[in-house]
DNA sequence: CACTCCTGTTAGTCTTAGCTAACTATATTA
DNA sequence: TAATATAGTTAGCTAAGACTAACAGGAGTG
């Protein structure tokens, strides 16, 4: 199965979401990601027919062992990328929204470029 | 009207293969683009519909004015992505792939950036 | 003349991924 | 206790953008 883009999005910001409020909820998301209630429960629910996510009895969301690695390289990719543009000068802001689209996009390769181009320039 | 990925990607083909043949009918696009002739000729009919292009009776397709400044856009955004990662090691079948997704999603700040960049590190 | 190839169109289907509306269930509060 | 707020679900709609199948018209050829 071909995951798509929304779905690493969502694991992205799950991810994101565990780390700055420690447990995360459905509606967590919702207010994170701005789209609605109904939007979000649909996307959970294909998510965990996919096994990338489990749900909790009280609600609280959980990333798989898979859902997770996928959810780490994604953001990898964003940190690298915003990282990137933040160093030939763009502003805080449109680099990290640039780099929500184009972690989507870059290839393996040009992504480990990326990221030696980065550690050279250190 | 936002102007679409694919109708930005339907440009700049155009553009490239009026560049390489002269001349652009639909079939042309077909077989550059992988899609299916029913596809483009829908493609097509909502390109002309936004006043993108114009097809003369012989079938030949041609860039308005509009048309033409998204697809020099675009065009120039895949040249400067391409050429950067390139110019990082990248290989170049895969810089040209990467910059064909990454030319849709970059905003006109990080590509100013980009492009300076490029140029002072020649 | 009939056949076939080439080009293009239309109609209808599918998938992704959002949306609203309406519902359920629980918790809080007047 | 009744009303409201909060959280989540389901059903049905929409739009973009691909697809297949079926068809129409012109050009060349047996």
């Amino acid at each position: 199965m071909k995951i798509q883009e929304s779905a690493e999005n969502y694991l992205e910001r799950i991810l994101m979401l565990q780390k700055s409020l420690g447990k995360v909820r459905a509606i967590d998301i919702v207010n994170d990601m701005n789209f609605t209630k109904a939007s979000v429960s649909v996307a959970l629910k294909n998510l965990r027919e996919n096994n990338l996510v489990t749900v909790s009895e009280n609600g609280s969301i959980n990333l798989t062992c898979e859902g997770l690695k996928i959810a780490e390289r994604v953001l990898e990719k964003h940190k690298t990328i915003s990282q990137f543009f933040i160093s030939i000068g763009v502003s805080e802001k449109q680099a990290l929204e640039d780099a929500c689209k184009i972690e989507h996009d870059i290839s393996e390769e040009s992504f480990t470029k990326l990221k030696e181009f980065l550690n050279k320039s250190k």
